[in-house]
DNA sequence: TCAAAAGTGTTCAGCTTACACCCATGA
DNA sequence: TCATGGGTGTAAGCTGAACACTTTTGA
């Protein structure tokens, strides 16, 4: 990464990404390797300057594409952190995102390389972070949260065609609560009209599950509902 | 404002602030005049730019003694609005807060002045602003609305004691929802535990009204509830 | 004693929760 | 025919919306 030397003395903007996806049953994000000081060897989230004539989403959308060669990912803004000290060597403000990266869009050795400098790690398994990357993390995964809470953004963690069971088994894993009601998990599926069938089904070990797919015209937030008072 | 030569070709950062009140049964939001092109004499968002040494929650309570005269405001940060042409003449990544003040907190004159260079508008007539700043006033207002359905922020419009249907009116005027049943708002804010009662009234036109003061150790936000499905 | 505003209790519909049950497939 | 996982119906209990009612003050 390089920059003039004559901005050195002002500010540096950058996205930093928090890029999750869902594989084996566990809920994960991707970090990279460090290698110069500070916090060299040490895990840090994806990130990249703004360049000057660049929205900040297209920052952001191209970060992606460099460290998973995937294009238009499913994005949000999270949080603006600028703290002076954040980084030690000069000012950088870091304005962070989520992005969601369903499996089957990342390719097939994406998994398999964790000596390289990239690898996705278990959210309920991190190791030490760079910088506020942790803080920047746990923020990003307490605002995901609290989306699929009031929209449908799971499904974008899903590939296209997907079983009701895997569609509970991602909120369950996102949520990390596993105790949600199968029936009554699917009578809300149905009532929120989301999702329609295709007439193909998916073989398990007992009998095989429906698959569905999200449908185009889907309302995907549900308004705010009063509960305080 | 001024800022060194150097910097005018890198990023300028700077933090936006929708400071609201509630005054006249009305919600307004603070407005300055711009003096100078571009957008001369159209209302702005106030708004300043951050210092290389100044975090940016920093700024944003600097931005408001300066406007407003009053410390230690509630602040939220919003969104950050970086697109590279939302500033006609250079690079300018703003950070924006939404702000509440009581107004038994500002100055006397904050409302008589209507010519000055700072004004109080409804949100529900605004002028034309300048640059994307209607753009930021209406998100602010979204994330108003959203926020005091899980929280008891209202309580930072108010004064120190109120009634429940000073409360209420706060509500109702927020949400622009004037049809909330006074039976069922007072056992839900009896329920959620986060007011006490004084021992002193406030005389209406009728019977005297008891006043409350929100608890120290109030539970100000309620957990998000499941709805999503 | 009447108007105005504070303050409360009760009912009913609808939603959530919990749980039991049936169905389709492969071994 | 049994194990496995898919798929559904329903009763109990709680929550929220609607509304009627009582209380306290000043004029």
């Amino acid at each position: 990464m390089s920059f003039p030397e004559a901005m050195e003395t002002g500010f540096q903007v950058a996205v930093d990404m928090v890029i999750f996806t869902l594989v084996d049953r566990d809920l994960k994000a991707c970090l990279m390797r460090r290698e110069h000081e500070p916090f060299a060897a040490c895990w840090s989230l994806p990130g990249s300057f703004v360049r000057l004539d660049e929205s900040l989403d297209d920052a952001a959308q191209r970060q992606i594409e460099e460290t998973l060669h995937v294009g238009d990912a499913y994005l949000q803004q999270l949080y603006t952190f600028g703290d002076p000290s954040r980084d030690p060597r000069r000012r950088v403000i870091s304005v962070t995102y989520f992005a969601l990266v369903s499996k089957d869009r990342l390719p097939a050795d994406s998994f398999a390389d964790t000596s390289g400098a990239t690898a996705w790690h278990s959210v309920y398994a991190l190791p030490t972070l760079a910088f506020d990357h942790e803080d920047i993390l746990n923020y990003a995964l307490t605002r995901l949260r609290y989306k699929i809470e009031y929209s449908a953004v799971a499904f974008e963690l899903l590939p296209d065609e997907f079983t009701l069971r895997e569609l509970q088994d991602a909120y369950m894993i996102i949520l990390n609560d596993h105790k949600l009601d199968k029936a009554n998990f699917r009578k809300k599926i149905r009532e929120a009209n989301i999702v329609e069938p295709v007439s193909r089904y998916r073989e398990t070990g007992g009998r095989p599950a429906k698959l569905f797919r999200f449908r185009d015209d889907a309302q995907l937030e549900t308004k705010a509902r009063r509960f305080f008072p």
